[in-house]
DNA sequence: ATCATTGCAAACTGTTTGCATCAAG
DNA sequence: CTTGATGCAAACAGTTTGCAATGAT
């Protein structure tokens, strides 16, 4: 969990009032190391002691993405799903368990990208990727049920 | 438009039976440069005048989608979108206009994407890549809106 | 004749909105 | 005290399902 303190700084930085759940969610939510959705957000608020309401959830939701302190993305499965990670772009998906990790992109890769688009004559502003597949313990799990 | 028996073929051979909306569904997607969505295919098919109701249209975009014939996929604004194009799976989103193209991706390219789940002891399956920006129509749209 | 498919209507999931109450500045 | 935020409940959008009627084999 972060410091107290510094939620409230991020939140009034951003001309936002720090209220119990925004402090709330935004906490929870920079100590996940997963990408959840709003569903396992509520989910997760309620066991941690703090519910907040289902309508606040989806406006705050809303609000510190527009103020750009978390982000949202929609995955595969069209799923949206959040993140207080607002540098990577990219994700790794585990197809069996269903984490989602976050990917860096080298610059080359990026500029390879880029440039595929280039010669459609288009500009492309936003690159985003996601490998879907196996991580390292379902491999190891889905293996071992074979044998 | 595609050749009705060619259509009727494809649906046979897939083991489904070549009902009036699924020939009309299959063959209007199969006319289709861009990705519409299922409202966008409920108006498409009323407006050519062949109108199937919405069950059935959801029915046989999954029947249509299992049997490989056509492909489901989510954009970024989490919008369900079909294509019978089966073998490009990357796409180039323009922002302004909304247009969706298909991309092809090189085998080094896609290689070095594969490369980068590897290195984290991923084994990758599939690489989604969406390209967002403007097409060149926009692009010359919007500057010149500038003036 | 049999069995898959259609299409209406109703159900369901995820998300948004109206509005009275409440809390932060 | 003023203004923005909460949270209930109701509305809404997209999708799925139950089921009787219909159409393909």
């Amino acid at each position: 969990m972060e410091d107290p303190s510094q939620i409230i700084q991020k939140l009034q930085t951003c001309g936002l009032r720090p209220s119990a759940p925004r402090k709330t969610l935004l906490a929870y939510l920079m100590g996940c190391d997963h990408h959840p959705t709003p569903y396992e957000l509520l989910e997760g608020l309620k066991l941690s002691g703090h519910p907040i309401s289902i309508a606040t959830l989806y406006q705050n939701l809303q609000v510190l993405s527009e103020a750009g302190l978390i982000r949202k993305f929609v995955d595969a499965d069209g799923t949206a799903r959040y993140d207080a990670n607002t540098s990577a772009h990219h994700h790794l998906h585990c197809t069996a368990c269903g984490r989602i990790l976050d990917l860096d992109l080298s610059d080359e890769l990026a500029s390879a990208l880029v440039a595929l688009g280039t010669t459609a004559n288009w500009q492309v502003q936003k690159i985003q990727l996601d490998l879907e597949g196996l991580c390292e313990r379902c491999q190891i799990r889905l293996s071992a049920l074979q044998d």
